[in-house]
DNA sequence: TACACACTGACGTCGCGTAACTGTGG
DNA sequence: CCCACAGTTACGCGACGTCAGTGTGT
């Protein structure tokens, strides 16, 4: 088929196709002349694969090539495959997350542990405690990020809530995992794709249960209210 | 304090915290004379809010404005509260979700129930088999929209795998709400920015924990490898 | 005087497309 | 001859700041 058939099959506007194919995210179709390319059906599935990445996942098309390029050379052993997958799913869903701290001057000396916040701590604590390898720095370190983005916030969760939390990630994670097709390319598409594009169904599930759980604590308890706005 | 001691309690700069007063987003300090304004604490958490909710969540002013909006003037009941908080929670994460379907001509008549494709119907059902509240048009779109870019892209959500998000989503909501303090303002502030800073950190969570699932399957099964990478 | 501040508007950068222009071939 | 297409450059727009100028108080 050529460009306007793959337009019009993913319903995406030619010109941004034209700018994929430029920035990489859609490998060129096959050329039967200087000005003539026919697209498959392996170009429909790249298309919906990038717009569901981008509006779904919401990543960037920076993010989206990270995550093509770990799909197209997957990883020699499933050991890398999760390895790469994580890498691409680090670098997804924004990107923003640690720059440089600068906290001025911590009072802690620069002895051999660095600093190790309450933050860091709680986070290496959680994932210890949890067996989850303790040696993947990025992750913990996005973690313990996380959590002082939230206690700077005035939001401090409790032991409780948390382990609810982890307790919740732990069963998604072995669900996620026991549905990993044999394949090792199929796999890793299935890990990090599908990672990606539940991430959002999870989190829309939680706001449908939060009603559900607030309207029942709404229903026990009625009379109680004081809007003290001042607290910001 | 003025804004010079403000910006060093943040670690944010002084220009980026005048662009917040023009837009909305901090309070004006309290002017002393027409050149001078202090500012005080309720200003260094708005501030620090802020920044958690752009750089841990996500979130774009716009959305943090509508946050904001909400935090300050919070609703009249426990019931409300939710509603308010789930119309911005919608806001929040993006703002991308469901444009115009423009799905050119269904073959399903304009009967009263709209086309009801299986993604917004396999919503419905899972809303329904867990008994949270159907009429919230909104999210269960937002949830159709999800599970059908996850289709598109080749993802196809196992019922079991669904259902596990479902029972995980469940179990945090309910954390969440039991965790929610008494005090009407509170709890406003509590529930959409609690869900919003810990919505990145259960993500996390969900990826530590897939390392480690994945370990275990990994050492069990060593031997099985067929790296065919056509299939995309 | 010198300085910090308040306020304003202009400017810059990056991400994400869109549109316009110039060929070339069926 | 016309129209669809390929390829490239230019342009636009929104988001997120950053800078520089001007005025005012201490």
């Amino acid at each position: 088929m050529r460009i306007s058939k793959l337009a019009e099959r993913t319903e995406v506007p030619v010109p941004t196709l034209k700018y994929y194919l430029r920035e990489g995210l859609l490998h060129p179709g096959r050329a039967t002349a200087r000005t003539q390319a026919v697209y498959d059906s392996s170009h429909v599935e790249r298309v919906r694969l990038v717009r569901a990445l981008i509006e779904s996942a919401g990543l960037s098309l920076g993010s989206v090539r990270g995550v093509l390029a770990v799909l197209d050379r997957p990883p020699a052993t499933r050991h890398d495959l999760l390895g790469a997958a994580q890498d691409v799913l680090l670098a997804g869903e924004g990107g923003r997350g640690q720059q440089d701290g600068g906290g001025a001057a911590s009072a802690a000396p620069p002895e051999g542990v660095p600093p190790e916040d309450p933050w860091s701590a709680r986070a290496s604590a959680l994932v210890a405690s949890r067996g989850w390898c303790s040696d993947d720095e990025p992750l913990v370190g996005r973690l313990a990020e996380q959590l002082r983005a939230a206690g700077a916030a005035g939001i401090d969760l409790s032991e409780e809530h948390l382990t609810v939390l982890a307790d919740a990630a732990d069963r998604v994670a072995a669900a996620d995992i026991a549905s990993v097709p044999a394949g090792l390319a199929a796999a890793v598409r299935h890990v990090v794709v599908g990672t990606l594009l539940t991430d959002p169904v999870l989190l829309t599930l939680r706001r449908l249960a939060q009603q559900r759980a607030s309207a029942e604590t709404d229903s026990s308890a009625a009379g109680e209210m004081d809007s003290r706005p001042g607290q910001v």
